[in-house]
DNA sequence: ACCTGAACACCGTTCAAGT
DNA sequence: ACCTGAACACCGTTCAAGT
């Protein structure tokens, strides 16, 4: 008995902890996870725009500063949800060919972004997730560089550049169109197309009729049609690259 | 006199817009432009936070629904700052050989946007400013493509994969901190790197010492620290990947 | 420890009214 | 045409107070 007394004193903390509980029953045992799932409902079916601490009050049926207590400021908040997607990651096991291995992370990163698309500008945009995520995406990466025998002096700035490209395709890739008078919107961006000029433009005005689909074109936002092939395209492109970068 | 007449009826339209500007001396010669102007001034200052209609109204002595007026909704001039910004943009004459300016757009497309630090998010999330942008950079990018001998039933994918991966990289490493608190968030993101376990990660315990600067290890923006030689590599492995789609 | 409620200093947008 | 002013329906965050 003597021998587990650190135990038990710990145990006596808890017992309070849980009597203070008992003594205050409107504590509605709100929890920072039930925020940050809630939060991520909120985004993934009415946007980031319709996220607020008051709206999410309401959905928790709270008061607003019930959640600043839990979840801290706004921009905190985010950092939990965006950090809260990516969290499960299946580790690779470094038996496949490395090229195998990196189109399987970025297609799997893409899809697990797809799932969320209201996410993307957050994703583009906060640096704050850094000391949140999980690090097994990035060894695996680094470990398919090394398997590239990408040389040590260049196989950070490759890691970069791997990483960069693949997230921030994927981020423009869900970028959205503006909120209000998107028809009229959409008709502006084709009637521009429409008038490409032959002689100024020529190859844009050689491919002007599937130009519509692509970046810096479109009037869709990739969460409704996806750039399957131009990211394929992407991968495919960035492996040929990393390839050379052995005999840099 | 009789000849030129339909010039005289649109005079006198002039004329009374002119003497209705003069009976209201009280038009303070407010411009989409000059609000346009003052709202990148604000956002290159202050930040994107410190930009609203009220502020701005403030900085240039009007009411807030004066600018409303003249620019629409908030959205609208969001996307009218970043359009702006990218108006003017040199055509490159095609002698250079399609490396050397495939790679010209990309850095100068890089510099341009560091020059604007806090306008990437917009940049990055931002669909609307499709309707606005001047379509040079886009022909010279796919006749680039074109004399890389990318076959047509592929080069629109792969001008989506070369644009993709340039502006996402930018945009991602330009992406900012939090704004409260960076001092201890910093600590918690370098403690993090200090404890990558060398039996669990072992390609990341390797390169720890160059960790911090790069992606998703870094603690400060591409603003203040750039990723020159990442970037760098991009181009690089990017270029080389696209010489190798003749042979799709 | 966990939550309420009031208060503060903000927002974008609409709409009627002035000149 | 261009701008003011009031009003509406929102915000995040702080801070004292309750249990």
């Amino acid at each position: 008995l003597f021998a587990v007394q650190d135990d038990l004193l710990f145990t006596v903390q808890q017992v309070l902890v849980l009597l203070h509980v008992a003594k205050a029953p409107l504590s509605v045992g709100l929890t920072r996870e039930r925020i940050v799932t809630e939060a991520l409902a909120v985004i993934d079916d009415e946007g980031l725009g319709s996220l607020s601490f008051r709206s999410l009050a309401r959905r928790l049926s709270v008061n607003p500063t019930a959640i600043v207590w839990h979840v801290g400021t706004y921009e905190q908040l985010l950092s939990a949800v965006v950090s809260s997607t990516f969290l499960v990651r299946p580790k690779h096991e470094p038996t496949a060919p490395w090229q195998a291995r990196v189109s399987d992370i970025a297609h799997s990163f893409r899809s697990d972004l797809h799932r969320h698309p209201n996410l993307a500008q957050l994703v583009g945009t906060q640096l704050a997730t850094n000391a949140a995520t999980e690090f097994g995406v990035f060894e695996d990466v680094l470990s398919a560089l090394t398997d590239a025998q990408v040389p040590d002096e260049s196989i950070l700035a490759c890691f970069d550049a791997f990483l960069g490209a693949l997230v921030g395709f994927v981020v423009l890739e869900l970028a959205q169109g503006p909120k209000h008078r998107t028809a009229e919107w959409a008709e502006a961006v084709v009637r521009k197309q429409a008038q490409i000029d032959p002689t100024l433009l020529p190859h844009l005005h050689k491919h002007r009729e599937q130009l519509g689909g692509h970046l810096s074109f479109r009037t869709s936002s990739g969460a409704e049609a996806p750039l399957d092939d131009s990211f394929a395209a992407l991968i495919r492109i960035l492996i040929t690259g990393i390839e050379a970068a052995a005999r840099w």
